[in-house]
DNA sequence: GACACGTGTAAGAATTTACTGACACGTGAG
DNA sequence: CTCACGTGTCAGTAAATTCTTACACGTGTC
């Protein structure tokens, strides 16, 4: 996943994502393997629902994807991996996507 | 200005100054040459106010940096430029910045 | 059945961010 | 002096995020 290829909505909803301490250490944690929610929010010393609601939003940018499996003793297990993903960051590229940046009139449409 | 010697709270300001349409709207008009305040707050449409606090968050997380000149006719006219950055995003500089990212009992220092 | 473990979601409070409007200052031109 | 242009900042409001608490479901074990 480069880069190159996101719309300036995109690219805002990845940075937006990237703008909290928890998601960045969700992030982090992720980064080496996969992890199931219960687990990890164990780990990160943080409450179920909020892991809960950082890892929509990093879902939601493409930052990290999820898959429900069924573990051995019957019991549903969901877990996420961070996406492979290269970002590179400088004012020319800021400057390329502008033009397809959501205006302050636009509504969000993520529905 | 590479991202490699930035801190977790460092990178943090970064992306939370990239979340916002506007101010990557601001970027992208500053990448190729600087500007002066009320001008560029005509061009993009906003007010000066506003333009002028999106500025100061660009201007923290170290993105633009603006000089305040004395044109010829005597006025005073503050110009801001993009800084010319260069970062790399990716799972694995994440997790490496993770450690130093301000815990949740963290207060604001940058009084 | 009661418990421990996993999942998800919804309501409400608390906090942060975004924005407007009005004000301050200073200079040059009519 | 008044107007147009530049600068900055403050108070108050509107809106978006963040977080907790409490609930729902399903499964295996004592």
């Amino acid at each position: 996943m480069d880069s190159e290829d996101l719309t300036g909505a995109e690219l805002l909803a990845v940075f937006s994502a990237l703008a909290n301490p928890h998601r960045l250490r969700v992030l982090g944690a992720l980064a080496d393997g996969r992890q199931y929610v219960s687990l990890l929010a164990r780990q990160l010393g943080m409450s179920r629902p909020l892991l809960h609601m950082h890892l929509q939003k990093l879902q939601a940018a493409g930052l990290v994807a999820g898959e429900l499996e069924l573990s051995e003793d019957g019991k549903a297990v969901k877990y996420f991996a961070a996406t492979p993903f290269s970002l590179r960051v400088t004012p020319q590229a800021i400057k390329a996507i502008a033009p397809t940046l959501p205006g302050p009139d636009d509504r969000k449409e993520t529905d």
